[in-house]
Formats: structure tokens, C-alpha cells, sequence
DNA sequence: ACGTAATCGAGACGGTACGTCAAGTCTTACT
DNA sequence: AGTAAGACTTGACGTACCGTCTCGATTACGT
């Protein structure tokens, strides 16, 4: 699992006052309070630094861009937090979209992905940055299908990746553009599309 | 098929000088093209009213805020250009994802939508009219899969909403957080999963 | 006296449609009532009209200028009311500098004078507009003091022009500047240096 | 004699970087070029930041008002500068008139005391700022007249302020609103009304 | 233990853009 | 023809943040 931070962290002097940690948790804090108060879109640094009781320069110091900050914010406020694997396909696939939902469907974090991800579109970095906190999430989708397809449940070549688009994209598309809640039902229709290839039906 | 425009048009005054065509054309094109200059984020009134030769005021006389300039913008500059149904469904379900393909994951509009959606993620008015201009899309979308269910290639009791987010959002997320590119093969791959239940496979 | 209008009179068309006076009327009114609420700074065409029931242009046809406006308004809204001359030089001395306290140093028109002074400062023509506004008062002050010099009460070479620069500017500058009141106490004092040539005195 | 600063200084901050004199005194010059250029009405805070090379909000972290600037501009660009007093009354009366004639009929800054006047009629913070500019003049022909007093050249009981009025009010009007000169026949007339109790004559 | 060097808060600074207001001109349609 | 309504360009307003830059004042090393 990923370990690294997404921070910019600038070459380590050799000596000299060492970074702060107190100061650098305050930032992330303050602006896992701000996300949740007002969005990212009106998330400034300005902001962050004043109700963290900090500097603006410290900010850019540690991080690059509003994006970095943010990723890193959410990153140590929303740990990925999975159930154990069961070994039952069915279950275990239910488990990782139920995580997804939660990721990119629920709450301020579910907006701000997008956002993330609209405005990261043409900064190569900041676009490794938000997929290295993605990843997590993906890489726990990917041990679930790949072990559907280790006990056949799924064709032996199937496209995993594509798989996962299929039902991250349903989510993040359903939630951002439509505005639409995904709920139970919506779960147990990705479950069945790829566990047994049936088509969503609308409920009699 | 929705004619509307999303604009925030004042209310229609019965008296006093007209409303000048060639001045809102050219806000409507500075647009367009400092879209696929700078993109979305970094276009800004200012720049469109002094490429436009126009004033602030008059872009904030006929548009309250950028989202709705932009999506009047791209409405305009990119009319929906659906192929004649074919009746085959397979023939006429591609030509719908392609579509979505053009709108979602090419060029500087590909780009502009997710960030529209984030921005308008706070703004039901703004929501609404992003809505109002992707519905010529989805409503082609919907018809080919209803022809598909009434000629019984899909199941009658087919839930048609949720196969479009399925595709469009499989799109859509490769394409914006993935920045993969969305080719011929994911799109004959989308066709065999809604048309066969067939999972997408690796290419061997 | 002067009956002339200041107004920047376009040249009279021989031919079409008269000049309406009740809608020149009711720009003036509009002028005066709102210059009694908000003042000569915050007065604007923009306001004026809308007060009025008019169309913007319709004001630009007429006056040429917010300080033309102005002064025509005050001109119809504030006529000379001067009484008549008693011949007795202390009585009519006093009544002509009251009468300038109410012009200089009472009201909106009070701080509006000084507003319009310093407006048409880089404007010959509105300066000369402005004079023959004040002309009428400044007339009664000098024919007064005419009189006095013949019936003796003053030296007959006194320079009448002076001596009115004299008691004007002490209430305009005392009102306008200093900001204090110019009470009976102050009238008398010019009245009795003008007659007496008796400096002011300070009350035991 | 005051030495204050009419400057609008936000509560002195204990801390954080020091206001920048070299940025200071470039808006001063700039605002005073400016003032001589076009005048204080088409004086505008964008016109000085530009011209001073700063940005805006600099401006207004210092001043809260175009008149609180420009007071503080001529207070730097136009020290009081008043020649000793030789103790004889008639001679230093005559400079103290003619160090008002300097301040308030000469020049740029001739029109730009009224026009501060009339525009801080309605605002009683900046007509104490005005009243503070204009106080060292003030204080000096006080100075004279005391003296004046003293040696008995001038009754005991005279109302001072009330001959300086009169003696800055003659000034002012004459120049501001009558936009005549004032000359040195005007000054000696001044002087002889104040110290002979001569009514100003015309010159045969 | 001490000096050195980096960190930190605070916030000044030159900018860009915001969204608003009014000025003064021009156009259309009504009367 | 005169007028109301109001569209339009222009330019300034005062505010918010941006990202960079000084300031002093504080630490925590490495010697």
C-alpha cells in the first residue's frame, strides 16, 4: 500500500531548525474543517493560514498548490478503511463498491474529487498526486476481482481494469453530473452486472 | 429534443433598444476560444469581454456567472450531431457512445464538463442548466436503447437510466481522472457488455 | 434681472415635435427632491431619470451636464426672495447677508454651491452658469450698498464688488469649510464692519 | 505647531514585515503629479497605483479615502513655510494673507481645497482630516493677530477667528467661485480692513 | 552551552480578477 | 418628432486572493 506522501517536500537541509509537526498538522486540519465548510472551490490558502494560526508562506513552503494540500488533507482525514477479504466474491466485490460509493458519493470529499480532478486536468503533477490517492482504493477493487477470477467467477481474461471504470465511473458520474444518491439498489445492480453479466432492470 | 437555452435571459423587456446579435456573438465565440486556448479554470470574464470587445457589464447583463456563459458557449459552438437511426440497434448503440466519447473525452470540452459540474456542485440553478445541456445527448442515448428493448435485442424491463450512466460514466472517468484515452476498443467493449451481458477481456 | 434659463438649450428645431414641459418638469422636480436626499455628490443622471418616469437621453438632450441639471433645478426650485428695500441701509444691509446665509450656508444648497464650485472649476461654461446663478443675489447685496453710498452711509469710493467677496466668502468659507453655524450673532458682526467699520467683537 | 499625520494608519501592527517608505512616498508623488495633471475630481486610486507602479489594495491598506490621500499628498508636497515674524504687525499680517492666497487660490491645490470640501461635507472623519491640513496656516495668522492684540494695534476683545474667516473666506470665494485673481491690491486692502478698520476702495 | 541556521507568525507587496455602478451614446419602438 | 426604455462601451470602484517577499522572534540542531 502507499505509504509516500504527495507533499513537496523540499530537499532536506542538513541542519538547522527541523519542520514543525504540530504546525503541519494544524494546516491539514484546518483545511479538512474548511473542505467541509465551504467546498473546495472556496477553499483559499489564505483561509487555511489564518485558521490554522499559521503563515502563508509556511503553507507554500510544504506544499505547491491548493490541490497538493488538499490531496494530502484528505488523505490522513479520510484513511481507506477496508473490510477483510471473505474469499466469497460476491461479498468482498459488494464491500469494495460500497467503498467507492463512500469515496466518491458521500459528503464534502465526494465533491471535491471532481473538482480535484477537473482542476488538476492540465498540471501532469498534481494529476499523479490525485491518482497516488486514489490508488489505494483502486488497488483494493483490483485484489477483489482478481481473486473472482482466480476461483472462476469471472472469465479468466477479463479486463479488470476496465471493469473497475465501469463501476467507479458509474458512481462518480451518477453522484457529480446527475446529483443523484447511489444507493442500495444502484450497489446491487454493479454487483450482479459483472458477478453474473445481467443488465440493471428497474424495480416492477 | 430540448430547443431551450440555458441562458439566464433578464426578463424579456416589451420595450427599449434591442439586443445587439453580433455583440452576443462575439462573447459566445471569445468564449469558445479562450476555452480551447486556456480551458476552463483560467478563462475569466475579463478576458472574454476584452477579447470580445465588450464590456464586463454586458456579459453580466445576459449571464449571471461563467458556468452559465460557458455551457451557452459550448451549446452553441457544439450542436448535437447525431447520426439517423439506423434501426440496427448495435449500428445506432455505437454511434451513441461515440457521441459521448466527443462530448466527454476529446478536446477542450472534454475537459470543461467535469469542471462545470464541480463548480455548479454547490448552485442548483447552475446544476439545472448543465442538465438542460447534456439532456440532447442522453436523449439520444435513450431512444436507441429503447428501440433495442422494443425490437427484444434488451430486455424489456431493462433499467435504460442506469445502462447511460453506466457507459457515459465509464467514459467520463477514464477520461478525466484516469487521463487514459477512450478508444475504438472501449467502445466496442461497452456495446458487447449492454448488448451480450459480456464482460469486457484483455486483448490477448 | 436675470430671466435667462441656464440650460444648454439645443438650437431650436423649426420644424417636429415641441419640447414637452411636463416632462421637463418632472426631471427638475426629481433634481431637487433627490438632491435634498442624498446630496450633489451622490445625485446621478442614472437616478434622476428613473425618479422622473424619463428616459436617460432625454436629460442629455436638454442639459449637457449633472452641474447644468443642477443648477437649473435650484434655480426654478429656489427663486430670489428678496424684500423690499426699506431704504434704511442697516435693515436692507442685513436682510441682503441673510439672504446669502441661505444660499451659502443652509441645507442641501448649501453644500451643494461649493460641490458645483468645485465641479465647474475646470469648466468655463459651467462656470459661467454658475455665476448667473448666483448673480440675482449678489444684484440685491449690490444694490444696496449703493444706496448706502448714496445716502452717505458709506465712503463713496468703497469698492462694493470687494466688500460682497467680503461677507460672501465669510459664510461660505465659515459653513462650507470650518463646518460651524452662521448664526444672527455673525450677521451682525458683518453688518456692523461693513456700516461701522467695527471689527468683530468677542461676546463678554 | 502640529506635527500629526492626517494619514488614515491602521493600528500599528507589532509584528510582520514594515511598511515599505519607498512605496509610501512613491503614491505621495504620484498622487501629487496626478492632482497637477488632471485635477483631484479625474484623480483616480487606479490612475495613482498605476502611476506609482502598486497595486490597489496598497493604497487602501493605507488610506481609507481618495481625500484622506490626497490631504496627506499636499500636506508632504506643500510644507507650511511661513517667514519669521519681525514683530511689526501690519508686515507679518501681510505675509500670513498672503501665505493664504498661496494655499487657497494658487494652483493645483488652489481647486483642490474646495473640491475636498465640498466632497467631505458628508463625512465628518474627513472633514476633521481636511481641518487638520488646513490648521498650521490657521494657527500662524492666530499668531499674528495675537500679537496684534498684545501690543495694542488691535482692540483687546477682537474675535479673532471671526477676522481670519473673513480675511480666508475674501480669498477663497473670490478665487473659487468668482475665479478672479487675487492680487496684491486685494492683499493690502485685507490688511488695511483688518488693521485700519478701511473699508477696501476702488482704485481712482 | 552556544551559535548558527532554518522555521515560524505576521503581513506588506504587485498583481489579476471579481461583480457593481454610473457616465454618456446609440437604437428601437411607441405615441 | 419626441420620448421611454434600455443596450452598449468605458472606466473606476472597493474587495479577495494569489504567490512572493521581508521582517523579527523562536527554536533545535551540531559542534
Amino acid at each position: 500500500m502507499s505509504n509516500e506522501t504527495v507533499a513537496a517536500d523540499p530537499p532536506a537541509p542538513s541542519t538547522g531548525r527541523a519542520r514543525n509537526p504540530r504546525t503541519h498538522q494544524a494546516i491539514l486540519d484546518a483545511t479538512v474543517q474548511l473542505l467541509g465548510e465551504v467546498g473546495y472551490q472556496d477553499l483559499s490558502i489564505e483561509r487555511v493560514a489564518s485558521r490554522a494560526g499559521v503563515g502563508k508562506a509556511t503553507i507554500y513552503r510544504w506544499w505547491n498548490s491548493k490541490s497538493a494540500l488538499v490531496i494530502e488533507a484528505m488523505e490522513r482525514g479520510l484513511p481507506v478503511e477496508l473490510p477483510e477479504h471473505t474469499g466469497d466474491p460476491r461479498t468482498d466485490l459488494r464491500a469494495a463498491i460500497q467503498s467507492a460509493v463512500q469515496t466518491y458519493a458521500v459528503g464534502q470529499v465526494g465533491s471535491t474529487v471532481p473538482a480535484l480532478a477537473a482542476e488538476v486536468s492540465r498540471d501532469a503533477t498534481g494529476a499523479e498526486q490525485l491518482r497516488q490517492f486514489l490508488r489505494p482504493r483502486r488497488d483494493a477493487a483490483r485484489e477483489v476481482l482478481h481473486q473472482a477470477a482466480a476461483v472462476g467467477t469471472l472469465p479468466p481474461d477479463v479486463d479488470i481494469e476496465t471493469v473497475i471504470d465501469l463501476f467507479i465511473g458509474a458512481i462518480f458520474y451518477r453522484s457529480l453530473v446527475r446529483k443523484l444518491p447511489v444507493d442500495a439498489v444502484m450497489v446491487e445492480q454493479l454487483v450482479e452486472l459483472i458477478l453474473d453479466g445481467r443488465l440493471p432492470r428497474t424495480i416492477p
